[in-house]
DNA sequence: CCGTATCCTTAGAGATACTG
DNA sequence: CAGTATCTCTAAGGATACGG
């Protein structure tokens, strides 16, 4: 038994899944893993996702010490999100999530 | 630009993200990687599951080409559900994220 | 045993407007 | 620029009962 925030866990994947289990959280990783990103930057690069939801995922990623957060005080203000160790390591995750989306395209959609 | 189904993609990660983008079918996944499952099995070692939810899901599982389904015609029914290749090779994406959650457990978490 | 059919409740997410 | 504050809506999922 795993147990995380007084949630309680039975497998170690059941915490993977609940973490990213809404429909943001993997794609903001997937950006950071390129590099420390503005709030902006994320808001347009991140397909249609509206302000207030990358507030809220961006506040879940911190409190769960997946991203970190640095503020700089200037004006206007300026905001970078990086990947925190852990979060870093999600790399795999994702590397073999686009490798099998390449695959299951090649084999069940079109390229246009 | 990828299309699945008539939804449009501009990358290959969002296939992926898109198809798991629910609670459960990564946890039928995982499950069937240990083999093939019936029905009753898959809704008594899944969590929480309901019945019905269990059903929609395997439902879309199968109309992707993910997994099969095998009907016996006996009483009482017997329905058994497998990996399709394709779904194999979702392995890859399971382990690492099991792996993941083991670490962040690790790091994050207590163990009881 | 393996589902469907209803009804119901909530969390997730969007739109818009506003603030330090 | 980087958020909050509302307000609204929909779809995912649960509970329960019923059917082949």
């Amino acid at each position: 038994m795993y147990q995380i925030n007084n949630k309680e866990y039975n497998c170690s994947l059941a915490v993977s899944l609940d973490i990213f289990n809404d429909k943001w959280k993997l794609y903001i990783i997937w950006q950071l893993l390129s590099g420390e990103k503005r709030f902006k930057s994320l808001n347009q690069n991140i397909g249609e996702i509206s302000q207030k939801t990358l507030c809220i995922k961006l506040k879940e990623l911190e409190e769960k010490n997946i991203i970190y957060r640095e503020a700089f005080a200037q004006v206007p203000l300026k905001v970078v999100y990086s990947l925190s160790p852990v979060g870093k390591e999600l790399k795999d995750v994702l590397d073999d999530m686009h490798r099998w989306g390449k695959h299951y395209v090649k084999t069940h959609g079109k390229i246009t």
